[in-house]
DNA sequence: GAAAGTGATGTCATTGACTGACATCACCGA
DNA sequence: TCGGTGATGTCAGTCAATGACATCACTTTC
């Protein structure tokens, strides 16, 4: 065994969500989380930039997986082809484990403004990317700025149904469905 | 005169944009900005909730306005017809004064992540209240999303633009320019 | 016209987010 | 065995943000 316990940023993920969800983000000292996490604060600030970035460590993570994923579609695929096969990819990072986990970190963002400016950003960072990953596949601009701000929100729109679906609903159901709304809307 | 010299809020406004522009948001402190209005750190919190806010106030303004011209449009005008003329109202607010404190403002906010965070914030409740005046009008649900969306983006794009052109163009022929273009653009 | 508000500000004290500098010590590779 | 290396602890400090209370020109009221 090491001289510490392993996985201190998960440990600190982890007692962060509960700190925030039972007592409110505000309510809540980054010292009470480190001291949960049986770490000192100042390794809560190497592990997370700030307070609020411990709640989307992992978004890094699903943007590289939906690049990924937009980079390995086939060469000739359509912009809206290749842009769902992103959106698909997305499915990989929200297994059921994680559905109890989004649901509680959806609850605390949504009623922190603080944290609603983070989330903003990073579906910002989310469509820049997309929109370069078409572009390096030969997309025009127009029209790669048009398809990756769809994507994410398609993405934003089954996410959201996703959370408040019953259990037994895959998010990969929920990800098609909304995008057979959107074929139907632009037929 | 009075106790003191009036336009607190204003002098706080000014004095931030300066030192913002001058040493950078991290590298300037509260106390420097109040110090320059002659005020207190203490006053400078109580006109502005947070160090970022100095740089948007006004923004409800904007947005009240916006959300006027649309409720203010003929009953029997289209969604799109509507939401042009709230985007085509904004200009009321960005005369030839404002342009160099609009650059020197967006330099300022595109250089800072906290700030880029709040202006997204920003522009999400315009967007909203946007797509609530649309529903006030009687306007489907979807297509009322959809408008605000594009309305807030057309404003986004125009603005981005005026602030990049020579000095003697309106910000209003912009703004009319890039609503040609998405007529066009959707033709 | 004196007394009692009112409102914008100052002063003081405190909390808590965040950072830099330096120490520690298990582990790993030469 | 020994000198890194990396993750952590410790400590001191800065600064954003807030609450409590004082001040005092100006206004209202009787």
């Amino acid at each position: 065994m090491g001289r510490w316990e392993p996985d201190a940023a998960g440990r600190l993920r982890e007692a962060a969500m509960a700190l925030y969800a039972e007592r409110g983000f505000d309510g809540t000292t980054v010292a009470e989380i480190a001291d949960r996490a049986g770490v000192t604060a100042r390794t809560f600030f190497r592990h997370f930039a700030d307070k609020r970035e411990v709640l989307f460590a992992g978004s890094e993570l699903l943007q590289e997986r939906m690049v990924a994923a937009l980079a390995a579609a086939p060469a000739d695929a359509t912009p809206m082809a290749a842009i769902t096969s992103a959106v698909l990819a997305s499915a990989d990072f929200f297994d059921d484990i994680r559905r109890d986990y989004s649901r509680r970190r959806a609850a605390v963002i949504t009623s922190t403004p603080e944290l609603l400016e983070r989330e903003l950003i990073k579906m910002a960072k989310l469509t820049a990317a997309l929109r370069q990953g078409l572009l390096d596949r030969g997309v025009p601009p127009d029209v790669a700025a048009l398809a990756a701000e769809t994507g994410v929100g398609v993405f934003r729109v089954s996410f959201e149904r996703w959370i408040s679906a019953p259990d037994d609903v895959p998010i990969t159901d929920v990800l098609q469905a909304t995008l057979q709304n959107l074929a139907a809307l632009t037929a």
